[in-house]
DNA sequence: CTGAAAGCGCTAACAG
DNA sequence: CTGTTAGCGCTTTCAG
């Protein structure tokens, strides 16, 4: 690997100048600019990054870490930063925080003596106490996830509203019926979903009964339990919110196997518009959870604070709503057909086929 | 950000000193090792490895280049290797290869700049005139890819054989009408796979018509283009292997919008076992395809070559039959039922309620 | 077993 | 506009 010394022999310059036009900024003389451009070429040398890191105390990269490397969630965020940043030739370094604080702590460590310019971090266990002195050492961004002292770093999406929303779909569809199905409950996520739920229904005069609320957890057995234990509190629902999409798959799933159609027996909602949800039949009415453009958003407001000093501004997104197959309008009929269904829903047998 | 030169004094040792405890190797007496180690904490001190990299010419880290960052398919292959090194405390530095040569250079020469000790890569575009001077540079290792070479430095799934049983499967349930779409058939997966299903239709004394067999690309479209095409061609099958899962989804979508119940009227088996195969309906049966496991593996292979110069050796996974609900036994019936089928595949309207 | 000293490859004032 | 001169923080001989 040839180095800035020897470029500087072949270009017959100093050591100083080959750095100035690696750093494309100074003042250089377009013919020596030349020169050593063509001896870089012709040595096929590429800067040492550990060596520049060093130097100037900056490595042109920002880390990330996420909870998990797969997972539908999780890649669109990685590709949203990745996109942007290869855009304006910063690198991206993505640590994965497992979802434990500990293991959190460890990747931005890990990050940091990396020498990143900055973090954009997508965690959901370290806190103020945590994440405020932190910034402090490197500009930190936050996606999905609210620091009181950082909000300016941040990028969310209105859980509340997307829940509101969702929940205000069913009940224009003439639902009324509605659980709910809440995440882990310790999830700001899963808190706020559920609190739209409950703004959509107070605001339609509609009763807000525990017993139609389930907290479960976001994956698809959260839903196939939910969906059960809903079952066993012989609710009679006819429509559902399921506040991630899979909890909705698993709800499908638990309905179909008790042998209630969806939609025509049961509507289903969902919250993130993964890409599985029009894989599913029937496909997924959701919230969608504009991940991609979310994440390239937090990289753009990070790039700009950290390279060129704008300083950044909170950023909100809004979840919209996918109209696909799952929700179906609950047209009242003389019988009272709502009945009807949660006499179904009631007395269905769980399973019956199994 | 304290840094070596404080810890040695405040324990009263040389750098020298303090880099011995903190690489663990050499001689040191226990007393100074625990007075230096307070120190460490005292100071919450952590090492700059941009320092570290440039001094030992070794960073503890190896990189990974994938096409993408989100995906069914990259997702575990990332969590594996993420998964095994971070269990060696060694830590990934991952990078977007985007499917495209140019891009997938750069990745790599990014990396290298960042003073990998060690490569993982699972690439589609490069050959062995770039890799096997790269291997030269930097230890090189291959996920589903074959190099002549590169061999013993290789994780790889036996795609032919995967073909193999599951056109075989299909030939068990009774199937002889069986349709094959592929992906780009300039992939070797893809070429691969279609080989299997060749081998058994001929073992099995079947016959091989090209109007059988449809070039797609491994895609979701591509699947329900395909399936398209096969009944554009008035091809009479009663069951397809996809090549890829997300195929089999394709045509699993587009069968049901053309009235045909799968597995009642058609049968299909996929290949890779996603996630999403499970949340299908009626769920997939596909080749499951161990890609936690082969990266984990790949990466355990590269930890013992770089950093304890134990000798790789090429190493084969086997693609298993994962048997769920899209495949059905073809029952022969007195009047012929796989011509009835037929009939209904070639006679149905396209997307008749659409 | 420990310390001194010489860099690793690059950047960043400071002169000129 | 360009060269000189110090380091950045750590590892690694080489002595002792």
């Amino acid at each position: 690997m040839p180095t800035i010394k020897e470029v500087s022999e072949l270009a017959r310059v100093s050591q100083a100048t080959v750095s100035r036009v690696m750093n494309g900024s100074d003042r250089v003389t377009e013919s020596t600019r030349k020169r050593v451009m063509e001896a870089m070429k012709a040595l096929g040398y590429r800067p040492n990054s550990a060596a520049q890191s060093l130097a100037s105390n900056r490595s042109n990269s920002i880390g990330m870490v996420v909870s998990q490397l797969d997972g539908p969630f999780y890649g669109p965020m990685m590709a949203g930063v990745e996109d942007t940043l290869r855009q304006a030739h910063k690198h991206l370094i993505i640590a994965a925080g497992h979802g434990e604080a500990a293991a959190e702590e460890e990747a931005i460590e890990f990050l940091i003596n990396r020498q990143v310019d900055g973090l954009i971090l997508l965690v959901e266990r370290l806190d103020a106490d945590y994440l405020l002195p932190l910034n402090e050492r490197v500009p930190t961004f936050l996606i999905n996830h609210h620091i009181k002292g950082l909000r300016n770093q941040s990028v969310w999406i209105d859980n509340l509203n997307g829940g509101y929303q969702a929940t205000r779909y069913l009940i224009e569809q003439g639902h009324s019926r509605i659980a709910c199905i809440t995440g882990q409950i310790w999830k700001q996520d899963a808190i706020d979903r559920l609190e739209g739920y409950k703004k959509a229904m107070n605001e339609a005069g509609l009763p807000i009964d525990d017993n139609w609320i389930v907290n479960s957890y976001f994956e698809v057995p959260g839903g196939i339990e939910a969906f059960d234990t809903l079952q066993a509190r012989r609710v009679a629902c006819t429509a559902v919110f399921a506040t991630n999409d899979e909890l909705a798959f698993g709800v499908m799933e638990a309905a179909s196997e008790a042998g209630i159609v969806v939609p025509d027996d049961l509507s289903v909602i969902g919250f993130d518009d993964v890409l599985t949800a029009t894989y599913v039949k029937p496909k997924l009415t959701t919230m969608h959870f504009p991940m991609f453009d979310m994440a390239s958003s937090a990289a753009r407001m990070a790039l700009q604070w950290i390279y060129q000093k704008r300083p950044p501004a909170e950023l909100a997104f809004q979840p919209t709503l996918v109209e696909r197959q799952s929700v179906k309008p609950l047209t009242p009929s003389p019988s009272g057909r709502s009945d009807a269904l949660a006499e179904q829903l009631l007395l269905s047998p769980k399973h019956p086929e199994k």
